[in-house]
RNA sequence: GUCCCCAUCGUCUAGCCAGGUCCAGGACACCGGCCUUUCACGCCGGCAGCACCGGUUCAAAUCCGGUUGGGGACGCCA
């Protein structure tokens, strides 16, 4: 069997989105599990709209996914002369012809076709002009744009989508359309497919609104007498209002570069991604790498429109809660090793990295980290909530202060005394530190979850936590004595 | 206006092709309980859906037709 080549054609013209890196994650999961091949082609033929930091930007956020491809960066805007030539081949192979019907002609018979309420088709003015006016034409220098010339008098163009099945489309319902503009370049619709066959792919896998333009590639390549390849649409990603998602209207939140930058592991967000439009039939939803390239296939992708359920404004959720919740799956219960780095990017981000806990303190870095991370949904928590644990400047939640300290005027007196008793501490356990906090509750008449639930808040400004004997340990005994004494400083 | 695609809990979906095992399963979210010094985790339980109408059939989420709804494409954009 021939080998698998599949190819992921971004446009340049912003950053990559999650419709985009739906897109590429298939084509990848699909070539890895076939041992076949995925080409990254960069499609930055409309120069006004694409630019440098643009490749750059998709570049960065595919390395970040983990999404590896093969061959590439191809540009397409190199290739435009063999794009023409190829026009010219259907030309003299009379699967196209030259049109001069003028732009202001067409938007005029538009105009009017849509007020008599009929097809907006081109006409086929110039599909049967005699090789004496073409000639003509051409010597007077008159502009023409080149339509490929579709198939008259009843048939169709049929496929078999791997997604939605046998599709056939009647040739009296597409247009002789354009493939190469009267300023000589050529149209998204034939460039795509000249490098499709140059590039040998044979499995296009992309967006279901391409599923329109196929019946008219079909064409290209019969014309070109190349052979077609197999095609496999995928449903599209709405938004909650059911409106194709878009940079425009969504901005940052439909960046992959946002996921990253909140704390998302890569990894979490592919997982997440697959599942949006794809499933198996036993229902699995957490896979490794390993995992999903083998329970990969094109059959499972779903023909509905997948809804990405992002919630704006929404105080507990800042995207769409599955995948919040994928991410914190793997956020415990990945080795800790594995998400150590992520950790670090974000502590350094925060201005708060300690390269020792890169050293002599790695392993207390990766305990700490174990112990905190099963209330955390994102890696950037572990610089804001987690704060405390990495470093002594850390904010305390108002609300806890009124909570847990405030309410109790004892804890004035008792924070001292709690910080002398724990200090003097030799061997300072978490075994030992309870002793002490529980019997100083008992000697002066105090439940020990006050003196508990105030040491938590002094100690790492938050409401909650870890079991406090842990949190005590983590933070360590000098730490925790100052913290406690500088508590005081509260009531003022 | 023309053409194409789609339709199961709030969201992602399994089941549909090969009708009965489905008074529809899982996950997220939500609610309740257990655990607990707090918050999580974990465990247990709950809420909630086959868009509608008709047909075929002993039997339909599953097959057929229609309606409605949603999406996409109709550019000398990609």
């Amino acid at each position: 069997m021939e080998e698998v080549r599949t190819r992921f054609p971004p446009s340049p013209t912003g950053y990559l989105h999650i419709g985009g890196a739906r897109t590429a994650i298939f084509n990848w999961l699909f070539a890895q599990k076939t041992g076949g091949k995925l080409i990254l082609r960069i499609e930055d033929t409309d120069a006004e709209r694409s630019s440098e930091e643009s490749v750059q930007g998709i570049i960065d956020s595919m390395k970040w996914l983990g999404i590896t491809w093969d061959e590439g960066p191809y540009f397409q805007s190199r290739f435009i002369n063999e794009h023409v030539a190829a026009a010219q081949r259907l030309v003299e192979s009379g699967h196209a012809y030259k049109c001069f019907c003028t732009k202001e002609d067409l938007d005029r018979k538009r105009k009017e076709a849509r007020k008599k309420k009929t097809a907006l088709q081109y006409d086929g003015t110039c599909r049967n002009l005699p090789p004496e006016e073409i000639a003509k034409k051409e010597a007077a220098g008159t502009p023409y744009t080149i339509r490929l010339k579709v198939p008259r008098g009843g048939g169709f163009v049929s496929f078999e989508d791997i997604v939605y099945g046998i599709i056939e489309k009647k040739y009296e319902d597409i247009e002789d359309f354009v493939i190469v503009r009267s300023n000589g370049r050529p149209l998204y619709i034939l460039s795509n497919a000249v490098d499709d066959i140059r590039d040998g792919i044979t499995h296009v896998i992309r967006g279901q609104d391409g599923l329109a333009n196929t019946p008219k590639q079909i064409l290209i390549y019969k014309g070109l007498g190349a052979p077609v390849p197999k095609f496999a649409h995928m449903s599209l990603t709405l938004d909650p209002k059911k409106a194709k998602i878009s940079k425009r209207t969504h901005g940052e939140l439909v960046a992959v570069h946002f996921y990253k930058e909140r704390g998302f592991l890569p990894w979490a967000f592919v997982n997440y991604l697959a599942l949006l439009g794809w499933s198996t039939p036993d229902s699995r939803e957490i896979f490794s790498r390993e995992e999903l390239i083998e329970a990969f296939s094109l059959e499972g992708i779903s023909r509905a429109n997948a809804i990405f359920d992002i919630r704006k404004d929404d105080p507990k959720f800042f995207t769409d809660p599955k995948a919040i919740s994928i991410n914190t799956h793997y956020l415990r219960n990945l080795p800790v090793e594995e998400i150590e780095p992520y950790v670090r990017e974000q502590l350094k981000k925060a201005g708060i990295w300690d390269p020792e806990f890169q050293g002599i303190k790695r392993d207390w870095f990766l305990r700490t980290v174990d112990l905190i991370r099963s209330r955390y949904h994102v890696t950037t928590d572990f610089a804001t909530l987690g704060r405390a644990y990495f470093s002594d400047d850390y904010p305390i939640d108002p609300k806890a202060l009124k909570k847990n300290i405030l309410r109790h005027e004892g804890l004035k007196e008792w924070f001292p005394i709690l910080a002398d008793r724990l200090q003097a501490i030799e061997t300072f356990t978490a075994e030992e530190a309870e002793q002490v906090i529980r019997e100083t509750a008992e000697e002066f008449g105090v439940k020990a979850g006050i003196l508990i639930n105030g040491i938590r808040t002094a100690v790492t400004g938050q409401v909650a936590g870890p079991g406090l004997f842990d949190v005590l340990i983590a933070v360590g005994q000098r730490r925790v004595v100052e913290r406690l004494h500088k508590a005081v400083t509260f009531f003022e």
